[in-house]
DNA sequence: TTTCGATATGTCGAATCGTGCATAACCATA
DNA sequence: TATGGTTATGCACGATTCGACATATCGAAA
């Protein structure tokens, strides 16, 4: 009996761009919101600031929805920190991608655990 | 009201392998099936041959099933069709990713619509 | 007013992934 | 037995993505 667990990606795209918000972002968000700056959430998830900045740049552009709040210079240099929107997307797509989570795991219990050997 | 659209991708890992099954290789095996070979399939879909016999090959050796039957030689050069394990493979993932699919649009329109701008 | 660390952005190189191409093996049928 | 279209497989090239760097800017606090 192998051992075989199901993965999934999550993602949504406008009329004409792909992946405005998904997975990526959404563990960025809320990255940005436990450490306090984008610099130390790109750290945190170990991918570069650049990419990190892209997605977030690519994500307020394309939704047209600012999420974050950035602060440049000061002593600390800066900070970045969710914006009330920034708070109700990453509420609302946890539960959305938990309830597909559940549903996936189900659906594999359901259909496929069967097949494995 | 932007107009957006949920996408997911789902798969199946190993211990070690990463993608020993999910949506291409669904995709790849109901398109042999209907096509009745693995060179027809590869061009109803778009993708070259190499890829899909690479794809093929790594299920099923990480599988540990034969999903195809292969056949060479001949006037007509060969042909592949799915064994029973294969068809069962179809079936099962086919059940297994519309109930998440129908999960996603449900998820979607109760936590997500409702941000879209 | 100097400072220091974060934001902001462009660019080039490395890795990943798929395609294209080349070639061999195969074998039912004409 | 000659043929032709498919399976089988290696390899080099091209695209796409991401990371590493290199700067520039910013501004509250020392």
């Amino acid at each position: 009996m192998k051992k075989m667990r199901v993965r999934f990606k999550l993602w949504l795209n406008t009329k004409n761009v792909e992946g405005v918000f998904g997975d990526g972002k959404w563990r960025l968000l809320r990255a940005i919101d436990s450490e306090g700056s984008l610099n130390a959430a790109s750290k945190a998830l170990r991918i570069s600031y650049r990419k990190a900045w892209g997605d977030m740049s690519k994500a307020e552009a394309c939704l047209n929805v600012a999420l974050l709040e950035r602060h440049r210079g000061g002593r600390m240099g800066g900070a970045t920190c969710l914006t009330e929107q920034g708070k109700e997307w990453v509420k609302a797509y946890t539960k959305f991608r938990s309830e597909i989570e559940k549903a996936a795991e189900k659906a594999f219990k359901k259909h496929m655990e069967k097949l494995i050997k």
